[in-house]
DNA sequence: TTTTAACCGAGACGGTACGTCCCGTCTTGGC
DNA sequence: GCCAAGACGGGACGTACCGTCTCGGTTAAAA
């Protein structure tokens, strides 16, 4: 009977054969099987490999938990008992890297040390980071809890370094303390990531220039009154 | 041969009965279809009713073109004949309704018609059109061509709208001529969407008020110098 | 991290509650699922099963891997994953059955012997088998393969029972021994799928007696010499 | 909108551009437009052609109304408007050619003339025409006007020339008249037509051979008594 | 040390949707 | 009128994944 591999159970392992290589004389090298099977943490990590190997290949929209298992060399099981979906997936495998890291320059100057970090920033979403911050935004809705840990990562790629590079800002008297929890502190990252959304990458360097001299050192440095109109 | 009525007229029904739904009064029994078949705009105008029925049900990301098929009666080549996937179908349907529109507020003052403005633009995406919105952003890696579009159909919802506001402030001499054309002009609806985008629906009036009063209005009313800072 | 349960026995379920369906006399409401889920053996049944009433429903014509799957409440891919075509599905259920097994008589007489069996043959290809049937042969083409399948089992409908009935004969002394492998043996038979291939169902005694008394007996009984015409 | 060409109807044919060669000086040579549109029997001619043509190169099996209405520059109406069926258009196109016609040799011997015909046969079937033979006897189930058309197609294929085969025999006292009109007359071509049923093509001059030798001219030339048994 | 229970790898399972192809009918212009 | 073209409503195709479940194996901790 062609195309059927008929007995019984489709039983892949027939007790002889099991082992994928069993000739001991072939090279086990590429396999991961060097002794014991993996569990936990080491298992865990060569997902979150994998999960990123795929991320950078296919993109956030293609990933499938089924390649990434394949991929992985383990079961689909073996992913769903640590993440219950795709997203969480993915955005823990970003967070095992430095992936959303960014180092706050330190450059002496406040314009300076802001136009670096947004050039950081724009670089950081120019590569696959970029296609999993839209997957990502597009799923928080799924629910809350899930959506406050996008949004918590989201705000790790920018805000917090930004907030150093203000903090040293505020040290050399160049802003005003109340400046750093404003939402004025954060318009500057806002906007880059308006600007990605909307326009895509790769984002010029003249638009962060505009952005950072235009609107948001002005608001940071030389604020006007809070309420500008008094009255409708 | 059987079938064949050679050398004659091929009528394969005898003239009368020809026409399945000749009589409109008549009977339409065993057919579910009341009338002649629909064909270009007619059926077009039903599947993007269709579609919307099911974006405002089940929402974007369940969204099926094989549902929307079955729910306009019709087959799904009928939908990829005109649209190449699920984002442009939902986009054109986006569009065909008033569904992006907006009116600009019109109350004689600055303030008050941009926050109103802003109000009715968080009412919006507090709609389904929020969740559209988001995974409309996320497709648009896919290509270029279709990122243009989501870009021009996004940038529809709120800065046309606005840019009437500006005109007529300017108009009444609130803000200079200048502003219409700055990267400043668009900051209110900006922030409002990375805020839809980061924290979702609904957006509290609070916010609104926020950006408005501390960010937008300071940087259009009172513009500081360009440059603010004059160096590194 | 939410859903993950690290550094601990990973359980999703408590250990008590883990079987959906351990009580058996718990409500299986929400589900139309009995027991547990079917696999190999009991799957590959209930398909086989639901193949031969859609054959005798609708025929071999209008089966659908679709139905087939549907109506044995599985997935297609299930079936896809036994059977690489309807072919094969419908050729398999029917050797299932017995659908394809025929009694040798044994009446003492080869030509009783004879007719009888050809009568039930001309029986079973008036059932759906005969539909099965030409079906099979006309996708004979499709690879050699699967061709040999066919022809082994269409050659298992009537040969091999009609080889029985002319042993039984040989020991009876009324044929001799070499009509056995000959090509006269199987003559009978050919004829009646011949007939039956043309003509349809069903065959009538008429062109049975016809066959057996004027063509296939004279063959095996008295033998003319091999060579009947000595020469071009 | 990427993808649609929308305006109206889909119109394709705006107008202007209405031909499809509207070059003037493009060579209209491989174009049917050669002035008037095709009708009636030229148009029929060439639905048959490109049947043939169809049928040629992917065989019976995936011959499609639609690619054969394609090919013949025409839509699928004109197909059904002459032919009900895939099947009956293929066997118009078989018989508008000489596809089906075997010319019955005349060697001035029975056993040669036999032996050629069959030969010739066996050729026939070894082409295209095999698949269709296969296909068409398989869809004889349909209907019985069509089963008998089928019928009468097949039987052209080769009891016509034999039975001419057979009376030049009889002229020359070969064999008897009776022979002409009983079962046994047709047992060769029968005999072939389900070996090639069964195995497949190419029948082999050994296989011919042997039918001819020792089935069919034993039959013929020396008829053993009618009732070879005589009572179960 | 021996059990024992969780975990691993693999992949079948029931199901949904995909995007394509073709069916046979129907409509629209143009000739 | 028929012809060419192709849209229409519908059904099935074979594939890809989903998230769950089952099946032998390890493998590490409990006895």
């Amino acid at each position: 009977m062609p195309h059927r591999e008929r007995n019984g159970l489709y039983k892949t392992s027939s007790g002889v054969t099991l082992s994928p290589n069993a000739d001991p004389t072939a090279a086990p090298a590429a396999d991961h099987r060097k002794g014991p099977r993996r569990r936990g943490a080491e298992l865990e990590k060569a997902i979150l490999m994998a999960t990123l190997e795929e991320l950078s290949e296919t993109g956030y929209a293609e990933l499938t938990m089924e390649r990434v298992a394949s991929r992985a060399r383990t079961g689909k099981a073996a992913l769903y008992r640590r993440w219950s979906s795709r997203a969480e997936l993915v955005m823990d495998a970003c967070r095992s890297t430095g992936l959303t890291a960014v180092e706050p320059p330190d450059t002496g100057a406040l314009r300076s040390d802001v136009t670096e970090l947004m050039r950081q920033l724009a670089a950081k979403v120019a590569s696959p980071l970029g296609g999993i911050l839209r997957g990502l935004l597009a799923e928080m809705t799924r629910d809350s809890d899930f959506a406050k840990l996008v949004r918590e990562s989201v705000h790790t790629v920018g805000p917090v370094a930004l907030r150093t590079v203000l903090e040293r800002a505020v040290e050399r008297g160049e802003i005003q303390p109340w400046v750093l929890d404003s939402r004025r502190a954060t318009v500057a990252t806002d906007l880059l990531r308006n600007q990605f959304l909307l326009f895509g990458t790769p984002v010029s360097d003249d638009v962060i220039t505009d952005i950072v001299d235009d609107i948001y050192l002005p608001l940071i440095l030389h604020p006007a009154p809070k309420r500008a109109g008094d009255g409708t």
